[in-house]
DNA sequence: CTAAAAACAATTTTT
DNA sequence: TTGTTTTTAG
């Protein structure tokens, strides 16, 4: 190494993300404001790592919380340092996948185990409790994967996650055919890897000897278990580098734990903690308004975000009668033609309707993040099922999907009977099909023999042929490509075209079961990757305020600042409003230059007309930090809106919680002292209102 | 076993 | 309102 070398890599920075990027001790927190250039500084400390000679590619782990992000990672630490090429750069759960497949063994799975998603989770828990209502199963689904976010296990005390007296049985039955069949979902990632850790000394102890330096990033957003992992990876001789911010913790909902970055020092006594409080991205204004709005927040580890910007406009905010007015309004800013630098945000997915089609309507051309992603497309799960129960044959999840699809006349009661036939194949789906047709007669007799042949012809493709070759022949042999292709014909979808762009992702890989492996664990776990697109395009972004973190766009309008919807009402809890509060903040930082908020009176919402109230966010806006332009004035209806106390004989004392139109009627929803809740018609019902609010 | 009708909910979602 | 799941009739 030389000097100019050092000097490169950290000419770019300041003081602060210099002293974190050269940082030399055990433990290294570093709490990176929104827009302080925490990546450049990760990217700047491995590069630094390994062109000083302090640590060796090999010896170096960084986990980040995408695969997109990993990628660009490494993208930017190899231009800074081109010999850092070789750092293993991954997120949590690909680590651990990673690390199971290679002890499997002592994992006790087959190194080709497949990996479940939530909608694999939930099929599996169907087919567990088949009379139980699917929405039903949902909840459990939640709380089984909660569970594990914990390393909460099915014998454990399950209190903390909830109370529900079946929880305990459900998650039981759950696990226990997932390990029948050998798979894992996403929890048991992590999970089976801390007790693969905790079980055999030897693998903890071979792993601490190789991963001398850790980083992690986005480290407000990790969980308990993978907070223990990082305990069990974390020996005398590592040196473990966290960065996060925990003013932009916003998967709490996920099982993420604010938690882990503010007691870190504590967990590792210590701890150099070094804040990037300088922000390069916002201006003045924005960056007072967001940090204004956080500071309503409890229990922060607190900083001070400064920019060295001059000057910039004042945010605007805007208040509009409904959802029509919020798209015009949008369009009207889009008008200037700077499409691409701008970005609309809501809350949820359902609000980009109305700017679809009022953009639709004008001609503007948009992008929308993440709504509709390519693994979720029921094509591309159809291929997947078909390939992972090559991998794994015990895959049940994935035989019943494909094994009627295309209908081949297979119904329920066959495939029940199929499944159980298994148990006397050490769980083999295609096999115990092929033995249930062998004492089986007639029509079920020959429709099963159709799918066993389909099996055992591909089966004995996979070693012949290339990876890609392989995928086309089972679409088609499968006929699942004629399936899709039909449904393209009648309902002018691509799906053949996502299909075909499925085989070309499986080109990069190896033939055989092991490149089979790694194409599906890729498709599992990196989905981003489907998602990109041309950027070249001028289009303005339509994205949930989720999906923005890590974004920055010169102009940011963020909508629907309603009460009831941001936050939502559902978010009650002091917790819930904070994490409410956070997503407010990450969304006001993504903006450089511009931030426009806006406020609707009345939105359509699930067929309803409901009123609603600016959002409480808006009152804790600093006085003259925005300019309000529309009328935040109560025009009509707004006798009967929500809070408003009323009396009835009956039922007594009582306040609004909902207010909607009925037709030209307006209707209220009270709940009452009693806790009791009921609907009205003011107009026909004799509802006193209150002064006070009850 | 399949297709059509009825019933039913309905945040956010890096993996 | 939408999309999805469950029930039912053929």
């Amino acid at each position: 190494m030389t000097m100019s070398e050092e000097d490169r890599i950290l000419e770019k920075l300041n003081p602060d993300q210099r002293r974190a990027a050269t940082f030399d001790g055990k433990s290294l927190l570093i709490l990176a404001g929104a827009g302080s250039g925490k990546t450049r500084v990760i990217t700047a400390r491995i590069a630094w790592l390994v062109a000083t000679g302090v640590a060796a590619p090999y010896e170096i782990l960084a986990v980040t919380f995408t695969n997109k992000a990993a990628r660009e990672m490494l993208d930017r630490v190899r231009t800074l340092a081109p010999t850092a090429a070789g750092v293993m750069m991954r997120t949590f759960h690909s680590f651990c996948a990673h690390t199971l497949r290679r002890f499997a063994s002592e994992a006790g799975l087959d190194p080709r185990f497949t990996i479940y998603d939530d909608d694999d989770s939930l099929s599996l828990l169907h087919a567990c409790f088949e009379s139980v209502p699917r929405r039903e199963l949902k909840r459990y689904c939640r709380f089984i994967s909660r569970a594990k976010d914990y390393l909460i296990g099915p014998a454990d005390d399950l209190s903390k996650i909830s109370h529900d007296p079946d929880l305990p049985e459900r998650y039981r039955a759950y696990q226990s055919r997932l390990d029948a069949m050998g798979n894992c979902d996403f929890g048991d990632l992590i999970f089976r890897t801390v007790n693969l850790l905790r079980r055999y000394a030897g693998v903890g102890e071979t792993l601490r000897r190789r991963f001398r330096y850790i980083l992690v990033d986005e480290y407000q957003d990790s969980n308990v278990a993978q907070f223990e992992l990082l305990k069990l990876l974390t020996g005398s001789g590592t040196s473990l580098c966290v960065v996060g911010d925990d003013d932009q913790s916003i998967y709490r909902f996920r099982g993420a734990e604010v938690r882990n970055i503010i007691t870190f020092p504590q967990e590792f006594p210590g701890t150099e903690i070094v804040r990037l409080e300088q922000n390069y991205r916002s201006t003045g204004p924005i960056l007072e308004l967001a940090s204004a709005v956080v500071a309503k927040n409890s229990g922060r580890l607190g900083k001070t975000l400064w920019t060295g910007r001059k000057g910039g406009l004042l945010p605007i905010l805007a208040y509009l009668p409904d959802q029509e007015a919020e798209a015009g309004y949008c369009a009207d800013l889009l008008s200037d033609g700077r499409l691409s630098d701008t970005a609309v945000l809501y809350r949820t997915n359902a609000q980009s309707l109305a700017f679809e089609s009022e953009f639709n309507r004008r001609g503007i051309p948009y992008r929308i993040v993440g709504s509709l992603r390519f693994y979720e497309r029921e094509e591309v799960k159809d291929a997947v099922a078909f390939l992972s129960l090559f991998a794994n044959p015990r895959d049940e999840i994935a035989f019943r999907r494909i094994v009627n699809k295309p209908s081949r006349g297979i119904g329920a009661t066959t495939v029940g009977r199929i499944v159980e036939t298994s148990a006397g194949t050490g769980g083999d789906l295609p096999k115990a099909a092929a033995r249930y047709a062998s004492a089986a007669t007639g029509k079920t007799r020959s429709r099963v023999e159709i799918f066993v042949e389909i099996f055992g012809e591909l089966a004995a493709l996979i070693e012949k042929e290339s990876l890609p070759a392989f995928v086309e022949k089972m679409l088609e042999r499968s006929g699942l490509l004629g399936y899709h292709r039909d449904q393209d014909d009648v309902a002018g979808t691509s799906r053949v075209r996502n299909l075909e762009e499925l085989v070309n992702a499986s080109a990069e890989f190896a033939s055989g079961y092991a490149g089979l492996s790694e194409f599906l664990e890729l498709i599992e776990l990196d989905r981003s990757r489907f998602d990109e697109e041309d950027e070249s395009e001028e289009r303005v972004t339509l994205i949930t305020m989720h999906n923005t973190k890590g974004l920055e766009f010169r102009r940011v309008i963020i909508t629907g600042l309603d009460e009831g919807l941001f936050p939502g009402r559902r978010n009650e809890s002091i917790e819930d409003l904070e994490e409410e509060r956070r997503i407010f903040y990450v969304s006001v930082t993504r903006a450089k230059d511009e931030l426009h908020l806006t406020t609707c009176r009345v939105r359509r919402l699930w067929g309803r007309t409901t009123f609603f109230e600016p959002s409480r966010f808006i009152s804790e806006i600093p006085e003259g930090a925005v300019k309000i332009v529309g009328d935040p004035g109560r025009d009509s209806g707004d006798e009967y809106s929500v809070g408003t106390g009323v009396y009835h004989d009956e039922y007594g004392y009582g306040s609004i919680i909902r207010s909607w139109y009925n037709g030209a009627e307006l209707a209220v929803l009270v709940r009452f002292e009693t806790g009791r809740t009921a609907q009205f018609l003011p107009r026909y019902t004799p509802l006193e209102r209150m002064d006070v609010d009850v």
